[in-house]
RNA sequence: GCGGCUGUAGCUCAGCGGUAGAGCGCCUGGUUGUGGUCCAGGAUGUCGUGGGUUCGAUCCCCAUCAGUCGCCCCA
């Protein structure tokens, strides 16, 4: 044998992978956020982890340093501009799709994706490079009525409340209201004020304060920027208290009413209204939303309006509003803090025992018979002690050993793992 | 891209200028066809990598890489 040299393995920060029993958990997420958003009557669509990057930064912005590129590790002249990269979210890949397959779509066109994004960022707590996102979306030609503004937050609501985690918040606002405002009052720098803004929950008030005064060199104008941001509930009243009149700044406040009326069926306190929800992607036009657990200010998801998405695809107005789910940040926080109960190791309800040689083809036989009764069945293929094998089915967390007959004229027999108790059983009539 | 901290067995970590240890895990045994507990025994490390100082470095110095926290930025 030659000595080969050991290649370590390292963990590849920001890209997560996890243990068996804990994938098999995530993946029961995925099911269950997968059947509520069908419950709603959104289809699935599956995009390449590519675009082109031209693709990819059609919205522009500022994402374009986070963006990975595709290189083959023998690159070739032509191949040096490199022109695929892997997708940030969902929403661009999917308003591609819309624009190359609208002659074939049925509008309002309501899809949903479960897959990867990634994002060259530096890794930290709740921050990754690769990551699921589960996305609904709604797509119209020309106007799509405000009524979906309330239903996805709802159908969102209804995907975290059919997992088992504590429970989450939805804060609501619309863009309108915050540029609207701004307008009013003279701002010029919008995009930077509401950038600053937006961050009021993670640094403070005080910090927010001292920068925009410094921005705007007045620091009554700064608090009343501030003002707006900090209302939360009986939000109308409150903002026309404040004085400033702009129209785009009144639609928005009806539009927020309207879809804060439309989840009044949602438990009481899950849903905010909060001016404060301003989101960083510049695309958002009108009802904004991001998820929360109680008392943390990181987000779990959100989402928004957007007027025209794939205008940069197609001439169409095609107007849209879509949610999102951060699942590996939601599942990574949450097992984190140890809060997600390990599920089995493995997905076999019956271990086969391999009593000996001579007895392979009865083992095999036993287990093809549970098998064709729906059963998750492995057979322990070496012929090693009774006592490893059945330390193997209890390492696994396999519920259920079965003992094919040692000697001739023998009945078979089961072993319930959790009590120890064992009879004889049939394998083509018995049951858990 | 910038700054702080960290890098020793599979995992969590201790240690010391004279080439390493614990707990957990792993393997074997406690006889003949039966796990989880217990008992006894055992294996395992280029002490992240490269260079320097030194008679000698895992320990000191430099560099580098990686991890981590924060900044920037941001779904």
């Amino acid at each position: 044998m030659s000595e080969t040299k050991i290649y370590k393995p390292k963990q590849i920060s920001g890209f997560p992978e996890w243990l068996p029993e804990y994938r098999a958990v995530e993946l029961g997420w995925m099911d269950k956020i997968r059947s509520v958003f069908e419950r709603y009557g959104f289809c699935n669509i599956e995009t390449p982890s590519v675009e082109e990057v031209d693709a990819l930064l059609a919205k522009g912005g500022e994402t374009e340093k986070e963006i990975y590129t595709l290189t083959r590790l023998q690159e070739d002249a032509h191949d040096k501009d490199s022109r695929l990269a892997l997708h940030f979210d969902l929403t661009v890949p999917m308003a591609r799709y819309v624009a190359q397959r609208f002659n074939d779509l049925v509008f309002p066109f309501k899809r949903y994706q479960i897959q990867k994004s990634w994002r060259g960022e530096r890794p930290q707590k709740g921050r990754f490079r690769e990551f699921y996102q589960c996305d609904i979306d709604v797509v119209n030609v020309d106007g799509l009525p405000l009524h979906f503004d309330a239903e996805l937050p709802a159908v969102m609501f209804e995907a975290y409340q059919a997992l088992d985690i504590p429970p989450v918040e939805m804060h609501i606002s619309n863009r309108k209201i915050i540029v609207g405002y701004l307008q009013g009052l003279g701002v010029k720098d919008i995009a930077f004020v509401t950038r600053e803004l937006d961050k009021l929950d993670k640094i403070g008030v005080e910090k927010v304060t001292k920068i925009l005064t410094d921005h705007l060199g007045d620091a009554a104008l700064a608090e009343k920027c501030l003002a707006v941001v900090q209302i939360k509930n009986d939000f109308a009243a409150k903002t026309r208290a404040l004085g400033v009149k702009n129209d785009l700044l009144e639609e928005g406040l009806r539009e927020l009413d309207f879809v804060m009326d439309n989840l009044q069926h949602l438990p009481k306190g899950s849903v905010i209204a909060d001016l404060g929800i301003i989101r960083g992607l510049d695309y958002y036009t009108g009802t904004v939303i991001e998820v929360r657990f109680k008392d943390k200010p990181l987000s779990i998801g959100g989402g928004g309006r957007y007027d025209n998405l794939a205008g940069s695809f197609i001439s169409q107005k095609l107007p849209g509003i879509g949610v999102s789910i951060g699942l590996t940040r939601l599942f990574a926080m949450l097992l984190d803090e140890g809060y997600i109960k390990p599920a089995a190791k493995c997905p076999t309800q019956v271990l086969v025992v391999l009593p000996s040689e001579e007895r392979r083809t009865e083992a095999a036989a036993a287990a093809q018979t549970l098998r064709r009764r729906g059963f998750n069945v492995e057979l322990f293929h070496s012929d090693t002690k009774i006592k490893k094998q059945l330390s193997y089915a209890e390492k696994k967390g396999i519920p259920y050993v079965w003992f094919p007959p040692f000697e001739d004229g023998q009945p078979h027999e089961v072993k319930n793992m959790a009590d120890g108790k064992q009879s004889a059983a049939d394998p083509s009539v018995w049951k858990i």
